[in-house]
RNA sequence: GGGAGAUUAGCUCAGCUGGUUCAGAGCACCUGCCUUACAAGCAGGGGGUCACAGGUUCGAACCCUGUAUCUCCCACCA
């Protein structure tokens, strides 16, 4: 069969996952191995494959795949989140389109488009993972949304009812004005702004005076109830007890006195419009201010506002400067740098609202999932985000779980119109427990909540829920054979932008309905950011598609790619050039296959073989033997550790440079009249091995190519797929003597293919080398002899006068050269090399002289130290010989 | 405002408990090669005051103190 120059990634990608699938290779149920599992981070079911889902997912599929040939019963469960706010948004939008608004819907109906929506586009992300090569058990896939999951979710709202810790109330929350809803703490997102602070005159009761506060938001002047000053301030002290007049409005209010207020901001004197800032809401509170609200949930000025009535919150902003300068109330305005908070899902600035919503009391469940990662139960890879986890739970606010809006689990709270409030799952549920409050109640009268619960609400049992739906109202005693099997989880792979929003969710979650934790491990990676440092994303248009980028380099490219640069927890700077570099490497692994493949064996019996194989081959085949698994053991250990670029970069060096640069340029049989001799069986067989050895150690990052060569190496069975494939073990004993003399062996051919180099000889000349030495015969000559393309390698006790020599360690060699070796170049070479020698000697005597030094090291240190000494006079002394004898 | 982390070659990063000739890797770069696996390649090469300033130590990229710059997280200063 004709075998390609170069990798051609499209076919074989094609062609096996679906293979794959249909061997079942992804799927897990329930035996007698040890679980692996790893549940997906759900992306959204709106969502579309981008570089983060991209780095994620692949490190999920190269832990899961390695578990798998592990011998573990590898189960990954893939799935979908439903996304509330950005669902709900995108359907908005997607009806506007259709000229049809949402108001005019009723709920039922506008369900009915979400889920068509839905059902029409969602889980496009999926798809997408495929071609990544994502080994998922799909038969377990998963949305937030399914009726067992929607079902639990409202099991867990009911508990945690009865339980105590959700509660009702109006507070002050972070309204998304486009989003027409609440949204939580961490779903918003603080960023820096220039900002105008407006120093605005306030005229006092019965008097000429004026006084001046500073705002960055008057267009909320309407909402004033009050004018604050710090107690101790003594510029208003004798303002106590008076009124000013509220411009524009004219309404008058009352001067109070509040340590809150920073003396030193601004002019030291606060507006206080307790609708429409939290501090304000508090002071209010305190000194029994009247709340005016002066904005719609749209954002518009409200009719309470009396003024300006229906005009933008920003739009307003503006007027309303503008109308103060003309009155002459503006005193200065300017320009601050602050935060504001943006919706995290619709990118609004948020406002903050009274309103009712519900709460869950995050104190109490909080704590066993805070002790879990303190004492390491659950363990936060890189270790730095333990200070961060630990710092928010110890600081947590109550979470806000009610949402505005109408796609995801309606809020199973019923309402009796009386003031009572009963949790249940359904209407006939919530009358008999109404009645117990209120015999006279009738089932008309009963009404549910409107609002639909925060996705993360939902989230947060993703873990367990996957498994067994059931396990909230059942309990873990009860739990089903799969959660049992599978849980607790193994690795997490997630970003650090969710720690909080899910990953502590999750183990509070856990804790509370299975007492155990989600997950072993939480590996946290970096965020996806171009060459600028800038955070990719499709706003900014600076991340390339996902699919365009397999469809250049190759799944496999691309994998390797990612995480060639992707260091746990640091962020990533992407670069497409990574790609080219994933993509070579897996032409390179093509073209070592086609050599191989190319092979002629020679077809001499048993009992000859012995005879036919070449002292180099058999020395390669030892040491690369050792090689291979003093780098397995390696990779091994950067898999304990999660050092995923680490472990890639070990593999990449072992197959390129060991393989393929020493070990086949070792065991290549040469050329006679144009013609590739035979290679020996012994040999080939050998070659065979440790190729197969190597594409299962690559497997995880490039699981493509290496099925494809594994199949074109031989014939095998259905079964016999290197997805499948066992993963190597480590030989018995390391003979770390022979890799070391395989280092010197690799420093002398350097050093022969140098000189060649220096002196301009063809690489097909034949030399001859000469160790000075002792010793005869070392096990490496031959290999030496082929890979430097020598006449002979042998030793000699005595200088070899007119060759070109050097040293390796303590030993000289010589290279006797046809042409006459330049003495004046050769002497200044030397004096170099000595002068190094007697410069390092020194810094050795040095501290070998220091009597603080001798008394203090550790006693290897010093016989290190005495070696190097000792290891330094011989080399000089052999150096300054040769100097002499060219004079 | 509080906290965490970072700063090592042009770029991306290793560097464990202070001690091998410790200053590394990959990529990029330079030079020479289309040598019958691979130019997506081969052979060879150059390149760093380990952010800065002090200190501890026989010895510091590593420990301590300060400074600078950057990143992230948290926080209700208008």
């Amino acid at each position: 069969m004709e075998i390609a120059k170069t990798y051609n990634p499209q076919q074989a990608e094609a062609t096996w996952y679906k293979y794959w699938i249909d061997n079942k290779f992804f799927k897990s149920t329930p035996d007698n191995r040890t679980p692996y599992t790893i549940v997906i981070p759900p992306p959204n079911v709106t969502g579309v494959l981008h570089m983060g889902h991209m780095l994620n997912n692949t490190i999920q599929d190269v832990l899961i795949r390695r578990a798998r040939m592990l011998g573990f019963n590898a189960c990954w469960v893939p799935g979908t989140d439903h996304a509330s706010i950005a669902t709900e948004a995108k359907v908005v939008a997607l009806l506007k389109e259709q000229g049809i608004n949402k108001a005019d819907l009723s709920r039922e109906d506008f369900l009915k488009h979400a889920w068509g929506w839905k059902e029409k586009y969602g889980g496009i992300i999926l798809e997408q993972l495929k071609k990544l090569g994502a080994s998922c058990d799909w038969d377990r896939t998963s949305f937030t949304m399914d009726e067992g999951m929607s079902e639990a979710v409202i099991d867990t709202f009911i508990d945690l009812y009865n339980k105590g810790h959700i509660y009702r109330g109006v507070r002050m929350v972070n309204w998304d004005p486009q989003g027409l809803t609440a949204v939580s703490d961490e779903e918003v997102i603080h960023k820096e702004a220039q900002s105008k602070l407006v120093y605005v005159k306030y005229q006092i009761q019965d008097s000429n005076e004026f006084m001046t506060v500073a705002t960055t938001r008057p267009e909320t002047i309407m909402g004033d109830t009050a004018i604050c000053v710090n107690p101790t301030d003594e510029r208003y002290a004798h303002l106590k007890g008076m009124q000013v007049i509220v411009p524009i409005v004219n309404r008058v209010v009352p001067i109070i006195f509040d340590e809150y207020v920073d003396k030193e901001f601004g002019t030291g004197t606060l507006k206080v419009t307790p609708a429409h800032d939290i501090n304000d809401f508090n002071l209010g509170q305190k000194h029994k201010l009247q709340t005016i609200d002066v904005l719609t949930q749209e954002g518009k000025i409200s009719e309470a506002a009396g003024a300006y009535v229906g005009l933008d919150r920003f739009a307003c902003r503006k007027q309303i400067i503008l109308d103060l300068t003309e009155l002459g109330l503006i005193e200065k305005i300017e320009e601050i740098k602050n935060k504001v908070g943006y919706s995290e899902r619709t990118n609004a600035v948020i406002e903050p609202r009274l309103s009712m919503q519900w709460f869950l009391k995050m104190e109490d469940i909080s704590k066993p999932a805070l002790d879990a990662v303190v004492n390491g139960d659950v363990k936060l890879i890189p270790e730095k985000f333990i200070n961060t986890y630990k710092h928010w739970m110890e600081n947590v606010h109550d979470w806000c779980i009610s949402r505005q809006l109408w796609w995801g689990q309606r809020i199973p709270a019923w309402y009796d119109g009386q003031g009572n409030t009963v949790a249940a799952k359904t209407l006939n549920e919530a009358l008999v427990l109404l009645k117990v409050k209120n015999a006279s109640v009738k089932i008309e009268e009963i009404k549910q909540d409107e609002d639909v619960l925060d996705t993360w609400f939902s989230s947060w049992l993703w873990p367990m829920t996957v498994f067994d739906p059931k396990i909230v109202a059942n309990g873990w005693d009860k739990a089903n054979e799969d959660l049992k099997y599978y849980y607790p989880t193994n690795d997490l792979v997630t970003a650090p932008e969710i720690l909080f929003f899910w990953v502590a969710r999750m183990i509070i979650a856990a804790k509370e309905y299975t007492g155990l934790k989600p997950f072993n491990n939480v590996y946290l990676t970096g965020i996806v950011r171009d060459k600028q440092g800038r955070k990719m994303s499709k706003s900014l248009g600076n991340s390339p598609d996902p699919l365009d980028l397999i469809a250049k380099y190759g799944a496999d490219g691309v994998r390797v790619g990612m995480l060639l640069c992707s260091p746990a927890g640091n962020d990533l700077m992407f670069d497409e050039s990574y790609c080219e570099q994933g993509r070579n490497f897996a032409n390179k692994v093509w073209n070592a296959f086609r050599l191989i493949n190319g092979f002629e064996v020679s077809s001499v019996t048993s009992s000859e073989v012995e005879m036919t194989q070449p002292q180099s081959s058999k020395a390669a085949i030892t040491w690369f033997e050792n090689k291979l698994s003093e780098q397995l053991e390696i990779i091994n250990d950067h898999y304990s550790k999660h050092r995923m670029s680490d472990a890639l970069m070990t593999t990449y060096k072992l197959v390129w440079d060991d393989f393929c640069a020493w070990y086949l340029e070792a065991i290549k049989p040469d050329f006679v009249d144009g013609k590739a001799l035979p290679i020996d069986k012994t040999t080939f067989d050998a070659t065979i091995n440790f190729l197969e050895s190597l594409l299962k150690i690559m497997h995880p990052w490039m699981p493509f190519i290496t099925e494809e060569i594994w199949h074109l190496l031989k014939e095998r069975t259905d079964k016999d797929c290197i997805i499948v494939a066992e993963w190597p073990t480590l030989v018995a004993e390391l003979d770390k003597k022979q890799l070391g003399e395989f280092e010197v062996c690799k420093e002398l051919v350097t050093m022969v293919r140098n000189v060649r180099a220096q002196k301009q000889l063809s690489p097909k000349e034949k030399l001859e080398v000469f160790e000075k030495s002792a010793a005869n015969r070392s096990y490496f000559d031959n290999l030496i002899i082929k890979l430097a393309n020598l006449s002979a390698f042998n030793y000699t006790k005595d200088k070899v006068e007119g060759a070109f020599s050097f040293q390796i360690q303590t030993t000289e060699f010589y290279i006797p050269l046809s042409s006459n070796i330049n003495v004046q170049e050769e002497k200044e070479r030397l004096v170099k090399e000595l002068e190094y020698n007697k410069g390092f000697l020194k810094s050795v005597m040095i501290k070998l002289g220091n009597e603080k030094f001798v008394a203090n090291a550790k006693p290897e240190v010093l016989t290190i130290e005495r070696k190097k000494e000792s290891d330094a006079l011989s080399k000089i002394a052999s150096l300054e010989e040769q100097l002499q004898s060219l004079n």
